[in-house]
This record gives structure tokens, sequence and C-alpha cells, in this order.
DNA sequence: GATCGGATTGCATAGCTATGCAAAACAAGA
DNA sequence: TCTTGTTTTGCATAGCTATGCAATCCGATC
């Protein structure tokens, strides 16, 4: 009864692979309709497969059938020739230091029960052979890759490159590695989020100014933590840390009314984005609350570009409406106003229109501009951010949805100078 | 002598561990000074051993004993419970499918060879589990695991955010992902080194300005390709894609001499900033060679930010200098000019003075700077960067170090417009 | 010297997929 | 029906580390 002791109990031993074959009578090898080792490593959940029959002939989400799952690397995929050039692995290590793989494995974690002397072999020999830990099969055992999906879009707008570089650097922080992903428009999304999810990230961390629902489902069907920067998305898996856009707008409408604006413009950015909409939301409310009839403002139409800024106060001077006050969506956009004001209908700031923009970007402190921005205060933002992904991933396989708003903190500067 | 027919041929079957432990005497399972596992793994190299024994006591490099290695997951780590939450793997799909873990992983593979009705049934039954393909095992057998390290610093710089974006971009379509690193200064570098390889990324691409030494050797030490943009690093695995910085100088100064500057100012960014130099030196050749005296340029130091463009003009203000035409090394200190000799000195562009910078980033084209600038065509680096990747990564484990130079094409604004 | 508890070490394994190989199924022609 | 060539399928394995468990070592106490 020692080890495969009878002749029935092969595969007998692995080392034996290579004689083995030659050694039974092949055609016992019959086939079965699924493999043996899924077999084996299933046996107890095999009644389950008549069941599962059923549902083979059903139909195919486009995904599935092209897309990105298929389009694989276009770069050389020759990986048996690759894996030949074998890195460093902790074996080499252990033969070198005299220990076993397993000491070279504690002596790289902190925690582990190493002596001190053991440790600076190990060390030592790592050292010598250039041998860098490999988290990658730790992915596999522990489930955990420590990779977080960053979808971002829009790099092009200052405020969110700086909120990346703030992102990234948080994220390191807390030893989560950014697996980054740009996503031109919605429709990218999802081949992006497969990708992402084939090297099993822990959770996405997105700034995507996108609120429809076709996204948030798609986010939500991850069942991985998903953290939103001024999103409307909901959703089971979602959590969201917002701007207090609302709030902010209401305190745009508030230094509209005591700069005595009686028809202030509101400067929009495209509908699909949802903090824009709570700041015309806020400031219109804003306006109510100050007195205004809803017919005072003017409402016009950006897409957060400069040009889009420049050209929205082109019509209003088209249209022969000069402007007293300008809240816009965004700092880019107040941008192009300010210039269009000047080379369009020759009116400064603030002496003939006041204007505020929003997320304080680097450009609005320059003297060109000197514009009163609301600053989203991103460090914290980030921080909470980190916070709720804290949370989220703590809750393992738990679906959580937390929301936090910051206060924005309104920066002024000329643009709005009290002109007496 | 069928399969481990003897008695001696443990340990037999993997699937009798659970009762081989009490099989054998136990008192024959000596110790040995390395583990059986690595013994038997490389008992052809066991020689070697005390040979590297003989270097176990040296010295070991700091970042050995701490930093980032050791700075591990601040967030939780309890991998055992995180693991019991599986995800589908591809024998759940198997099973589903009636099929073997192999078709499955046909399925998923273009060129592999299975029959469309297999894949169909595959696809349906991984459709129906919400399977994905899980790139992680794929990593460590074939030694690629298709993520480059993507090092950055200073995105609040336009340029390098947009450079970003397209890079991204570009390298998503290559079929490779991106692993995000921020760096701040030469510093950290080398901790983001070590996470990033603990990742088995393929490559490393970097837009850092930083050219020291040390970094080249941290680089070329990592034993993977290196892609830098607009840096003067030299190594073993580095390649480089530049702007042709020297030669955009030298059209610069060619600018200059027609509008008849006879005392250009070169704004210079910082000294470490091997793309500013050579932008520096070629504007210098150029005016040399156009027959101006070494004597007739002016240097201002700036660290490419717009604050310090505004101090390097304010302080030329103060040395009674008035400035006829400048050279900027980048664009965001050309604003900061721009503003300064308007505000400090009263002077206007292209009037009283005329402008260049180099990146053409967004801003140069608002309309109150309307800068003349040098656009480095980052669409055909990002393209020559994955040439250059491509090449480098096809060669497998050979070092390879190529060049490729760029050249910038002057976008000519307001900032220059000849004035009669 | 004997005993005991704690610290340290090594062994064996799990984790999941891609792929070489051989077997089986299939197709086509004799 | 038999042969032969092609396509498809399944089996078994490699790849590397972290960790439970058991064995061993070490130091201290009796």
């Amino acid at each position: 009864m020692v080890g495969g002791g009878t002749g029935k109990a092969w595969p007998a031993d692995d080392r034996l692979a290579g004689l083995r074959s030659g050694m039974y009578d092949r055609t016992r090898r019959a086939r079965r309709p699924c493999g043996a080792i899924a077999m084996r490593a299933l046996a107890h959940r095999t009644t389950d497969i008549i069941r599962y029959r059923a549902l083979a002939g059903m139909d195919l989400p486009p995904a599935w059938c092209q897309g990105a799952v298929w389009d694989r690397p276009v770069m050389n995929h020759d990986m048996r020739e690759q894996a030949t050039i074998r890195a460093v692995t902790s074996i080499d290590v252990a033969r070198l230091a005299g220990v076993s793989q397993s000491a070279v494995s504690r002596a790289f974690s902190p925690d582990a029960s190493i002596s001190s002397r053991t440790r600076q072999k190990v060390l030592a020999a790592a050292a010598s052979l250039g041998y860098r830990p490999n988290r990658i099969p730790a992915i596999m055992l522990s489930g955990r890759s420590y990779m977080v999906g960053v979808v971002i879009g829009g790099l092009e707008n200052p405020f969110y490159a700086t909120a990346l570089e703030r992102l990234a650097t948080a994220l390191r922080e807390n030893g989560l590695q950014v697996l980054l992903m740009h996503v031109h428009d919605a429709l990218t999304l999802d081949s992006a989020l497969d990708q992402l999810l084939s090297y099993r990230i822990d959770a996405v961390v997105t700034s995507l100014a996108i609120g429809s629902k076709t996204v948030a489902r798609a986010l939500s069907q991850l069942h991985i933590p998903v953290v939103c920067f001024n999103s409307s998305l909901v959703g089971p898996w979602i959590s969201t840390v917002n701007s207090n856009n609302h709030g902010a707008g209401a305190v745009a409408a508030r230094r509209m009314a005591a700069h005595g604006v009686a028809r202030p413009v509101w400067l929009a950015g495209p509908a699909k984005n949802a903090a824009s909409r709570a700041r015309g939301e806020g400031f219109r409310q804003g306006l109510r609350e100050a007195g205004l009839p809803a017919t005072a403002l003017t409402r016009l139409q950006g897409d957060d570009t400069y040009d889009s800024g420049y050209e929205a106060i082109t019509t209003l001077h088209r249209q022969g409406i000069r402007p007293h006050g300008i809240f816009s969506s965004n700092d880019m956009m107040a941008c192009g106003a300010i210039d269009a004001l000047r080379e369009r209908m020759g009116l400064r700031c603030p002496h003939d229109v006041i204007i505020m923009g929003y997320d304080n970007i680097p450009q609005a402190a320059w003297r060109s501009y000197d514009l009163t921005s609301f600053d989203q205060h991103t460090d914290l933002m980030v921080t909470r951010a980190m916070e709720l992904l804290d949370e989220a991933l703590l809750a393992k396989g738990t679906p959580l949805s937390r929301t936090h708003v910051v206060d924005a903190q309104l920066i002024e500067r000329g643009s709005t100078a009290i002109t007496d």
C-alpha cells in the first residue's frame, strides 16, 4: 500500500511521465466528454453539467465574438522562445544562499519567521544575482494583484492631469499599482475594462465624466470595487467622491448677486457631464434664492474646451447680448471666454464683466487670465477616494456603495475683483 | 514496471498526498542544507553552491535592506480569506461547456486549432458564467506580461500630459498595458523601478527629462528594454526618441536673425534637462552661424515652469535690459515671459519683442499668448518609440540601443508675426 | 543531563492557463 | 470496407511563490 504500489495507480509519478507513454495499453485511454483534470478537480459538482448544457446554445454577447479579447498583441508573441530567457528565481537565490526556497520567500516578507542571519545570507545572494521578488505567482495564490485599473479621459484638461498625478502618488503610497487605461469614448470603455480584468485588477478608479446608465452597468458587472470622481454613476459596486458642485454653484450665484449682476450667464459643459449639470443646477437655484427670476439666466452650451468657451461668447456677441457676469463650468472654457470677451467684444475683466471658473487649473493663475475659480481640493478628494477604496477592498467580495462630498473652495482672483 | 510499481517510488501520486504523510518512516526525512525541491530542480548545478557561498558575506545595497520591497501594501493583505472569493476559471467554463480546460483556452486564442462548434459552446458557457481570460498564469508560462512600465514626471506640463495620452493609446493599440509610475525625483525612481519589476514588466518607457549617469545605470540594470523620450541617457538597454532639439534651436536662431534681433535672449530650462541643453546649444550655434558674436546672447535660467519664466523676465527688467527677441526652452516659461513683458515692462508681442517657445502646448494657441512654438510631432515620436520597443522586444534578451530623431515643426503664430 | 517552549527551517502544495504530444474523430479516396 | 491524411480533442505539465504543517534547532530551566 505504499504510495502507488498497485498497478492501476497510474499515472503514478510525475517524473516518470517520459516513460509512461509506452507503458500501458493505449486503447484503455478512452475519450471522455470532459477533461480528466477538470473532472477530478470538480468531481463534487459534476451533476451540474447537464443543467449547464442547457445554457450552451444561448446567444453570445458581441463582445465575446470580437473585440478586445481577440485583438490580442500585435507585437511578437512567440512565447516559447521568450521563455528561455528565464529571470532569476527564488530557487536560484536559495541555491546560492544554501537555504530553501521558502527561506528566500520569507526573507522578503517583513513579518515572516526568519532569523536575521538567514535573511542576511539570502539578501546577499539575491543582491549578487540581481533577484527581484516576483509578484505574479503571488497574485495567483492570493487572488489579489494589488493593481488598480485607472480609467481616464481628457488628459488635455490640466485638471485631470494633476488629478491623475496625485491619484497615482496616493495609490502607490497605499501599495497599489496603477494600470492605466485611457479611453476616448464610452465605446472603448468595454474593451478597456475587459483588458484590465484579464490582469485581475483589484479595483477600478475612474474620473470619467460620462454618466450614462450603460457605463454604470458595465462597471457594476465587474464585481470589483469601483471608485469614481465627480460622477453620478450609481450601482452595487460603485462608490463616488464628488466635489460639492451644487453648493459651489450656489456660492457662485451669491457672488454674482453681490456684484449686482442682473443677467448672469451660465456657460455649461457637455450634457453628459454630471458635475457640470450639478454646478449649473446649483447656480440656478442660488440665483433663485437671490431673488433673480429664472428668465434672467442666459445659458450657453460648451464642451469643456477652450475653443468652445471662445465660440460661446462669440455667438453671444452675434446675438447682441453684452454679459456682465459669467459662471463657467470649467476653467478652460472660462479662459476661452475671457479671450473672446476681449477680442470680440472689447470687454475686460473685471471692469466690464466678472467671470468665475471651476477646477482652479494652473492656467487660471496665469496673469493673462487671473481667473477666480473653485478649487476642488484634489488632495482631499484623493484621500477620500483612498478611504473608500480601502473600505471596499476590505469588504472582500461584498459590493459597497458609498459617497463622499468634498467642498470646493472659491479662489478669488482678479476676474471678480471689486471695482469701484 | 508499470508506473510507480516499486515501493521506493514515493512521492508517488499527488492525489495520495493526504495519505502519504503517515506512510513512511519520518525519521528518514533528514534535514538538508538546501530544499529538496530546489536540489531536484537544479541538481545539475549543485557544485556551484560552494562558489556562491563565498559571495554570501558581501555587503547589501541599502535598497535591499529597506525601502520599496519592504514597504509592502498598507492596505489589507489577509490573502487567505481573499482567496475564498474565487473568480470564474477556465475549468468552471470547461465543466459547463462539457469540454476540457484546454478547449476553453483554445476558444480564446484566435489562431488555435478548435472547431467553431466547440468554440461557440465554450463562449456561450463563458458568457453565462461571466468568465474573463486570466492573463496572470500566462505571464508565468511565457515570461512576458505584456505590461510596460511608463515612468513619468511633471504632468503639470500639458505637453507631458498629452504625450502620455498618446503613448497610452499607442501602447494599447500594440496590445501592451500601461503600468504607470509617477516619480517626483530621481530618488524615488529606484524604488519605483523595483516595484515595476516585481510585476515582471516587459519594458520601460519614460519621458523623464533627468539625464544623470545614475539614472542611466539604474535603467540599464533592469535588463529589459527601455525607451526614453528626449533624454540623453545612454546604456546597453536604452533606446531613445529625441526631438531634433539642436536643429530646432538653430532654426529659432535664424528666425531671430531674420527679424533683426541683435541681442537675443535664451530662456533655459533646468540644467539637468538634456533637451533644454540641446536647444540652447543649437540656438547658440545658429546665432554664431548668423554672424552674431557669442557675447550678444543673454542667458536666463528657468526651471520649465510658468513662474520661472515670469521671474526671469522680471529679473531682466531689474537689470535694465530691454529684450527684442526671446527663445524659451518650453512654452510654459514663454507664457510666463509674455505676461511679465506686458505687466512689468509694458512690452507687447510681436510689436516690441518676438518670442518663441517649444512643445506647442494647447495654451500656446490660446489667444492671450498666440505663441509661436516648435511642435515636437508627438504622434510621430510615439510611433517611432513603438517601433523601437517592438524591435527591442523581438530581440529577446539582447540589449539594444537605437536612437531616432524626429524633426520639430515651427508653428508660427502672432508672437513672431512680421510687423511693418 | 533531561525537559520544554519558542524560534527557525524545510517540505509539499495550491493557484490557473497555454501548449506539446498523442489519441481520437473526421474526411476523402480507393 | 479499408487506408490515409487532416482536424480536433484531451492529457499532463510547466511556470514561481507564499504558506500550513511538521520537524528541527536553540536556549533556558530544572
